[in-house]
DNA sequence: CTTCATGCAAATCTTTTGCAGGCGC
DNA sequence: GCGCCTGCAAAAGATTTGCATGAAG
C-alpha cells in the first residue's frame, strides 16, 4: 500500500509545508481511525506543534478536494476524517461505543448500481452507514 | 395511509398545542419533501404562525423521538425532516438539481443484516444515500 | 391552578473568513 | 522577492438553552 508523501501534495499543487506534512503524518499513522478536525488539532497542539484549528481545517478542506481524505457526516454533528488508502468501504459505528468497523459488499454495491440505472441515474457517490449493537448471546 | 393527528401526540406525552399542530400539518403537506428546521419555520411565519425558530427545533427534536418525523443528514450541513410515514426507505440526491428520490431495496437489507451479523452486530438504524447525477442517453 | 410550552435573546458548537506577518520555492 | 500559507481573532451558520410569560389540561 504506498505511504502518501509530498509528491501527491505537489501533485494537488499544494506546498509542502510543515502543517500539511504533519496531518498527512498523523493522518496516517491513523489509518482505519476517524478523527474529526479537533482531534487533529489537539493531537498536533500535544505533540509540540504550533498550529491553528483554522488552518487544520483549510489543510482537510483541501486534501479532500485533492483526493487525500474522505470526510464522512455521521450523526454526531461533527465531521470525521480519514485517509483515502483507494479501497472504498462502508462504516458500521457501534452506537454504545462509537467505534466504527469499515466494511465492504460486492453484492450491495452492484445493486444500488441497479437501482440508480433503473431511475435513469449514474452513482457518483454514496454513502451507507449502519448504526449497530454488539449482540447480546 | 393514516394520517397523524393529535392523538399521535398525546400518545407522546406532548400536549397538543399550536406549533406542534402547525409543524404536523405542515409536515403532512409536504410529505415526500425534505424540509429544514429553517425551511418549517419560514413557511410557517408566512402562513401568520407566530412561531420562534427555537420552537421548531424543540418541536422536531420532539417528533423524532416520538417517532413521528425522521432526521437526515445529508452533506449540506443542515439537517433535514420529512414526516415518517412507517415505510423505511433510502435516499438519492441529485447532485445537480439537489432533487430528493426515494427508493427501497429488500435485498440490501438483507445483505446489511447479514454483514452486521457476521461481525457480532444488530443493526438499530442504518443510512444509505446515493448521490447521482442524470444519465445522459 | 399546575405544569408544560413558547418566544426571545443569549449561549454554544462547529466551521469559515479577513488580515497581517512568514515561509516555501 | 513573490505568492501562497499560517495563526489569530472575529464572523458566520446551525442548533441549544435560560428565563419569564402564557397556554393546555
Amino acid at each position: 500500500m504506498a505511504t502518501i508523501e509530498t509528491g501527491d501534495l505537489r501533485k494537488a499543487g499544494l506546498k509542502v509545508t510543515q502543517p500539511r506534512m504533519r496531518i498527512l503524518e498523523l493522518l496516517e499513522t491513523s489509518s482505519g481511525k476517524h478523527l474529526t478536525a479537533e482531534d487533529i488539532y489537539r493531537e498536533l497542539i500535544q505533540h509540540h506543534s504550533d498550529i491553528g484549528l483554522a488552518t487544520v481545517y483549510r489543510v482537510l478542506t483541501q486534501f479532500e478536494a485533492a483526493g487525500i481524505v474522505l470526510k464522512h457526516n455521521f450523526e454526531s454533528g461533527q465531521a470525521v476524517y480519514e485517509i483515502d488508502r483507494g479501497k472504498h468501504h462502508d462504516h458500521m459505528v457501534d452506537i454504545d461505543s462509537g467505534k466504527v468497523v469499515e466494511f465492504t459488499s460486492a453484492a450491495i454495491e452492484k445493486l444500488q448500481h441497479e437501482i440508480a440505472e433503473r431511475h435513469g441515474y449514474t452513482i457518483e457517490d454514496h454513502s451507507l452507514v449502519l448504526y449497530v449493537r454488539k449482540k447480546r448471546k
